[in-house]
RNA sequence: GGAGGGGUUCCAGAGCGGUCAAAUGGGGCGGGCUGUAAACCCGUUGACUUCGGUCUUCGAAAGUUCGAAUCUUUCCCCCUCCA
């Protein structure tokens, strides 16, 4: 018999590889269980990469299971060196608390925490491991790895292989994460951890440990690598990353981001990022040939989760009023300007220096020279134009870079 | 410990006394085509500029020279081989 919960996870194309997939659904079957998932805290917010992980604590939600959210400040002062080349520069503790505190908003924003029995719970591993005993850990939870079997995991290995050098503090990060999985399979009952795919021996090792400890199963599933049809990680545009929290990304812009999907892409992510029901999607699909509206769907199922159902219809609204009448979306980023400087005329260099439309007037000269500023859809030709009251039309005006970045500018 | 090779602009990688803001490729950005897609084509890719130029960059510092990414010295870092 098939459990519902994983089953939703292998048609949404969540589910890679798991340790004892039969027996983790006839679990799931029998009670709710809980699982987690660690995040790193490098940042203060994490990106779309993060996002299918995020995804499944929702579904484990749906289906009545508790997800638990380890923000991993105390593995992030070590830096996993799974799928890196190179040590990743050590962050300050204070920092990375500060990191925690701005990811935690992102999933009490997309996670339901009405429902206590499903609420997610937060858990630091800095809590347990910055308080660890050397000497006894090494007795207790040391002895049970062999320096053999670690050297054969993928993190190790490759970086081995490749002659790049791994300190033996990045060596130890496995051995931690292992010991998170037994510590919150004690302390919450957590019975199973996912994880990327280039998660999996870190996994493995924590199902092992607990194995080891006390003789009892652990459950470990991973989920697959998400590319993009162009081959790219996902997450990471060379533009800067599509951030979650707010602060670092408008909700306009993440709508955008999902609006401007590859083609290829589009039937896919509607399965990973949107809770659309999957025979609904089904339908979808068959009725509707416009890949077009298929984006436009995805754009606002995406933000709705991520910004509520106010932010995505209004950054929808946006994308309709510019794009296809041309117009001027009230969502769109807005520069302010004193009106006694608008008097006085505002170069056009110095607008989009000053605004970090452009880094530098040397990129707005050549975007200029490139034919790719203009305003209220006029290009603009010369760099010396000056801005004064006469080219606002009730105090704003359109300035757009490229086709896709527009500003409006207003006199206050 | 001994011997050698190397650190160049976002990345890879040329340059090895002036013609170097630095070839070429990738990536990025802009334009064209289109559908806010992909592919393709074109342009662009240090900063400031009164568009004449000016200033800051080739691991760091000091020096040689009219002139240095290029030569010398010291220092820092990486790699390879031998022990």
């Amino acid at each position: 018999m098939k459990n519902m919960f994983l089953q939703e996870m292998q048609e949404r194309g969540y589910l890679h590889q798991c340790t004892n997939l039969n027996k983790l659904g006839e679990i799931c079957n029998k009670k709710s269980i809980s699982g987690y998932i660690g995040f790193d805290c490098t940042a203060s917010s994490l990106h779309v990469g993060s996002l299918l992980q995020i995804m499944i604590l929702k579904l484990m939600q749906k289906h009545g299971h508790q997800p638990i959210v380890l923000l991993g400040g105390g593995t992030t002062l070590i830096g996993d060196p799974s799928g890196k080349d190179s040590t990743r520069k050590i962050l300050e503790q204070k920092q990375i608390k500060k990191n925690i505190q701005s990811i935690k908003r992102v999933f009490k924003n997309i996670l339901k925490t009405s429902n206590r029995k499903v609420a997610p719970i937060f858990v630091d591993n800095a809590e347990w491991l910055t308080k660890l005993n050397y000497i006894q850990f090494l007795r207790d939870i040391g002895s049970h790895f062999t320096i053999n079997k670690m050297l054969t995991f993928d993190s190790v290995k490759l970086r081995l292989e490749r002659e790049q050098s791994l300190s033996y503090m990045e060596f130890n990060y496995m051995i931690l994460q292992a010991y998170d999985f037994y510590k919150l399979f004690i302390n919450n009952n957590c019975l199973l951890q996912i994880g990327g795919s280039d998660q999996w021996g870190n996994i493995v090792n924590g199902v092992e440990l607990i194995r080891r400890i006390y003789q009892k199963e652990a459950y470990g599933l991973t989920t697959p690598l998400i590319t993009l049809a162009s081959g790219a990680k996902m997450g990471k545009t060379e533009t800067g990353a599509i951030w979650l929290n707010e602060d670092q990304l408008s909700p306009y812009d993440y709508w955008q981001f999902w609006r401007n999907t590859d083609d290829q892409d589009v039937k896919r992510f509607l399965n990973f990022f949107t809770e659309i029901d999957l025979r609904d999607l089904k339908e979808i699909f068959e009725k509707e040939k416009n890949i077009n509206n298929l984006k436009i769907l995805l754009a606002n199922e995406a933000t709705k989760i991520l910004h509520g159902k106010a932010a995505s219809k209004k950054a929808a609204n946006t994308a309709k009023e510019t794009f296809e009448k041309k117009g001027m979306g009230s969502d769109l980023p807005v520069i302010e300007i004193q009106s006694i400087e608008i008097k006085k005329g505002v170069n056009i260099l110095d607008l989009i220096a000053k605004n970090n439309i452009l880094p530098s007037k040397s990129e707005a000269r050549r975007a200029i020279s490139n034919k790719g500023i203009r305003i209220d859809d006029i290009i603009i030709k010369d760099e010396k134009k000056i801005l004064l009251p006469i080219d606002f039309k009730k105090n704003i005006l359109k300035l757009s870079y490229g086709k896709k970045k527009h500003y409006l500018v207003k006199i206050i």
